[in-house]
RNA sequence: GCCAGGGUAGCUCAAUGGUGGAGCAGAGUCUUCAUAAGGCUACGGCUGUGGGUCCGAAUCCCACCCCUGGUACCA
């Protein structure tokens, strides 16, 4: 037994959750679940990324105090958790007290280490925004998208600097040998790359102005707060005690074993963040998940195309489990994939009614009428007599190949049925071949625990023994 | 522009030189234990475009078109 550590990408909160975080989550999720049947000790974190100007804007925008904002977004995404079954074992938000503490205890570590220098950063401000802006970012006027006919000002300030450029080969050493392993091996790629290209140092602080006093102060520094990446990466650790008094927490569980991330985020998790800490002295992560974004309908999801989806919607139509299936199993986790509402529905109808659901209601029925009964062994550990691959898909995060062979699984036990024809056949004679199928689908039933846990926890109930009753469909056909 | 990955049946994907496969959807058929469910069968593809190498190309080479990601201080 061992101990495992997931985090997932700490959400910003400055909008209510969409399916995107709904895939993540259950992604997260199912990693957990998979590893606490393994035996493993494991915890889920996720957080609050609160301290972004973006925050403060929308909080503007909304306006509302920019903490009752925070929180009030909080909330929707802790929510969704629940309702997709998703337990996360820590929940760190960035504006509280401990983080900031925290935050500034790693940025005292690298600045020891002489790794944080002052430096005048000079670029070009766009009031509007509360950004810089680079020039390939702005319009043939030299003006930002946002807010067309307004001048960009030059802004000079002083901000801290952290060398990035001084970690280039260790970076290097830590990703390519895969002490810092990165998955897909298409996103180390990408990571070595850039790396390759040389880096530049990068600043890690605002001014208070800019920053609109939001944020972790720096350390002896009253005019300065930390560039929302220093600290936000940060929460991993502090959400498990770094900084705080007792840190047994923190000494128990860090380094993180896997970050749970979206593609958009690689280059801050695979490059500032180990940075970060092979400055401060601290151990990296273990490994990195990169996984993609969903489209809607082939496009991408965007508040100016209108097309986000709520997944508390989903769920409340078609269940929790039907939406963890089709994130789990229609979404390559590497690659984007598509939802519809139309697609969830085939797929629920296919895989969720007619296969597996269908299945456990025609075996339980033959059960009944026969009166058959089973002993309650607890019968074989998810993995073991399922097709071949189930373990190592899951321990490449193929999560959708791993269900696809439990699938295939659901199949054969209605051939066999077709076959075999039980309700053709005495008592005496089906039962034998009752029997089987009943160890059959509680296998099933154990191989989907991680993915559809309720489903599996309903199928091991009904099929517990010795008596087995039909019961009401568990996934009504739509 | 440059770098990386991709373009295969209506949809989602598999197949890296040797007769193009599967699932879903749609069609027919068998069956009734089951959620008008399940089984079986057939249908369905000039493999982005144009060239080239080879006895043979989805697969290798060249050119072009389209999509996705990266190209740093933007989360």
């Amino acid at each position: 037994m061992s101990k495992f550590f997931i985090t997932n990408a700490i959400p910003y909160v400055n909008a209510k959750p969409h399916i995107g975080h709904a895939l993540e989550f259950v992604q997260s999720d199912v990693i957990r679940r998979f590893h606490l049947l393994q035996g493993d000790e494991t915890v889920l974190l996720c957080g609050g990324d609160e301290n972004a100007i973006k925050n403060v804007q929308a909080a503007d925008r909304a306006g509302k105090p920019v903490q009752e904002f925070i929180d009030e977004n909080t909330k929707l995404f802790s929510q969704l958790a629940e309702k997709l079954n998703v337990h996360f074992d820590f929940w760190q938000k960035a504006s509280s007290k401990n983080h900031h503490i925290s935050s500034q205890k790693l940025w005292e570590l690298c600045n020891k280490n002489g790794d944080i220098y002052k430096q005048t950063y000079t670029g070009l401000y766009c009031v509007g925004c509360e950004l810089f802006y680079e020039k390939e970012e702005l319009d043939e006027n030299g003006e930002c998208l946002e807010h067309p006919g307004k001048k960009l000002e030059e802004v000079s300030e002083e901000n801290y600097f952290f060398k990035l450029s001084k970690y280039e080969k260790k970076l290097l050493e830590l990703i390519e040998s895969d002490d810092l392993k990165i998955t897909p091996i298409g996103r180390k790629n990408e990571v070595v790359s850039f790396i390759k290209q040389g880096l530049k140092d990068i600043s890690i602080s605002r001014s208070n102005k800019r920053a609109r006093n939001w944020g972790v102060p720096v350390p002896d520094d009253d005019s300065q707060r930390m560039y929302v990446w220093f600290d936000a990466l940060n929460i991993y650790q502090s959400g498990i005690g770094f900084g705080s008094e007792d840190e047994s927490l923190y000494k128990k569980w860090w380094p993180a074993d896997v970050h749970v991330i979206g593609k958009g985020i690689t280059r801050f998790h695979a490059v500032y963040w180990p940075a970060f800490l092979l400055s401060a002295g601290l151990k990296t992560p273990k490994s990195i998940l990169v996984h993609e974004y969903i489209t809607v309908n082939g496009q991408k999801m965007s508040k100016t195309l209108g097309n986000v989806i709520d997944p508390t919607i989903l769920i409340d139509r078609y269940g929790t489990d039907a939406l963890r299936y089709y994130c789990l199993a229609k979404i390559s986790p590497f690659a984007d994939g598509d939802f519809s509402e139309e697609k969830l529905k085939d797929v629920y109808n296919a895989d969720l009614a007619n296969g597996l659901g269908n299945l456990v209601a025609r075996v339980a029925k033959l059960c009944e009428t026969n009166e058959v009964s089973i002993s309650d062994i607890p019968h074989r550990v998810p993995n073991v007599s399922l097709k071949g691959g189930y373990i190592e898909y899951f321990e490449r995060y193929e999560f959708n190949l791993a269900l696809e062979e439990l699938w295939k699984d659901i199949k054969d036990l209605d051939v066999a049925i077709n076959t075999e024809k039980p309700w053709t056949l005495s008592k005496e004679n089906a039962t034998p071949l009752l029997k089987i199928l009943a160890y059959q689908i509680k296998n099933i039933a154990h191989g989907i625990k991680p993915f559809l846990p309720d489903t599996a926890e309903k199928i091991l109930k009904q099929f517990k023994g010795p008596g087995i009753m039909a019961q009401s469909p568990l996934f009504p056909r739509l």
